[in-house]
DNA sequence: AGTGATAGTTATAAGTTCTAACTATCGCGA
DNA sequence: TCGCGATAGTTAGAACTTATAACTATCACT
């Protein structure tokens, strides 16, 4: 048989990829992904431009593979807060804390859209994750008296987070977390509250804090 | 003296500017601003190559001008609703249907930014066009009881508002507005809810109402 | 030790932005 | 109406980019 998984050739393999990838992020959270050039990261990593394509098939898929690396990250770190017992608001830190700690990254995940490209199939699946984290926190709060009419319409819809027993109160609460703080922190992340002298750690807790009163 | 104005060359100039940025949002609206190629606009408008540098300085600057005119038109698109007598629920409608009708201009403003570049100054000047009609809007609905910490801060943090004489509440109101209509569009713009059959003018709807009571 | 898969090389094609140098055209003033 | 100067366009080319083709060296396994 050949490469049982751990044959050199396999180990140097994935070691390489590595490095591809380690020099691809540099570039992206220094000059964002467009800047991101195959040939300048083969020199980096000591090969000669064509070489890099042995380890992936095209600029498309280096990046493709980078998305899903970021999609993991975030739902570790999602995962790791919850198991230590986040709330809501411990998830807004955290969140908060990963996309500040490298922007484009953030941006990779959820930034402009480029029309005609489709994230891979196991990125929403991770995703998925991530959602099911906030439906859990969403359902230790209290759910208010008459469902909204967004809650009854989220209740009736629900295939999109599979088989999570949520009520609509709680799909509702994870649904405007994620709304909510995502355009807090992409538009600071973007610099558009440059000059503003804002407290950004206010405005999220205020806006957390409105979810669990309502 | 040459030109005052409306001499024939000028005449032409503005012409040719005008077509070259009209098949430049083409291409940006169905193939994104990375896509955007200077050589295939110089050939859509009978000119080669080199010939387009007469107009735009490079690819930067029409991207920058790009930027200011899809500001502009936002700011124009605000304006006339306010005038119409539109509250904040009739901006948000308004921002929503601007947003849809070319999103690869939505995100050209509020979308991924890139390391290092920073808009001009004068598009900071339109920003606060928008600002100026939100705090209106903000400021036609009454003021909590006991300010919360964040209405205290922004009060005090007011240089970036002007001379708005907007309460701490209408700044927090006008702000979370952004944010929270913002963290809708940009998601569902960005195809971050697909598959999900969400109704996402009634999540418009509740988050803008929730202003409304607090 | 030999051999076949793998990893690297260089050359090349077809793009890109952008500069340089040159030419043709256009419009204004005399 | 003629001429001249500013403007608009041209082609050539430099320095990049992604990506493919063809070839060679290396490495690991039988």
């Amino acid at each position: 048989m050949t490469d049982p998984g751990h044959s050199p050739r396999e180990r140097y393999r994935t070691q390489v990829r590595a490095d591809i990838k380690r020099h691809a992020w540099e570039q992206i959270a220094t000059a964002g992904v467009s800047a991101l050039s195959l040939n300048a990261i083969a020199k980096l990593v000591g090969m000669s431009g064509p070489a890099l394509y042995r380890y992936f098939a095209s600029r498309d898929d280096l990046i493709t593979e980078l998305i899903r690396d970021a999609y993991r990250s975030l739902a570790d770190t999602v995962a790791a807060a919850a198991k230590d017992g986040a709330d809501l608001s411990g998830l807004a830190w955290v969140i908060r804390d990963w996309a500040r700690a490298d922007p484009q990254r953030y941006f990779l995940i959820f930034g402009t859209p480029v029309p005609g490209y489709h994230a891979p199939d196991d990125t929403t699946a991770i995703a998925a994750e991530v959602m099911a984290v906030l439906l859990d926190a969403g359902e230790l709060l209290p759910a208010g008296e008459p469902a909204t009419p967004l809650e009854t319409h989220l209740d009736a819809h629900r295939a999109w987070i599979y088989d999570h027993p949520a009520t609509g109160s709680a799909i509702r609460r994870a649904l405007t977390f994620w709304t909510r703080l995502h355009g807090i922190l992409s538009l600071d992340l973007a610099g558009q509250f440059a000059n503003m002298d804002l407290d950004l750690d206010l405005l999220i807790a205020e806006e957390i804090d409105a979810l669990r009163k309502h």
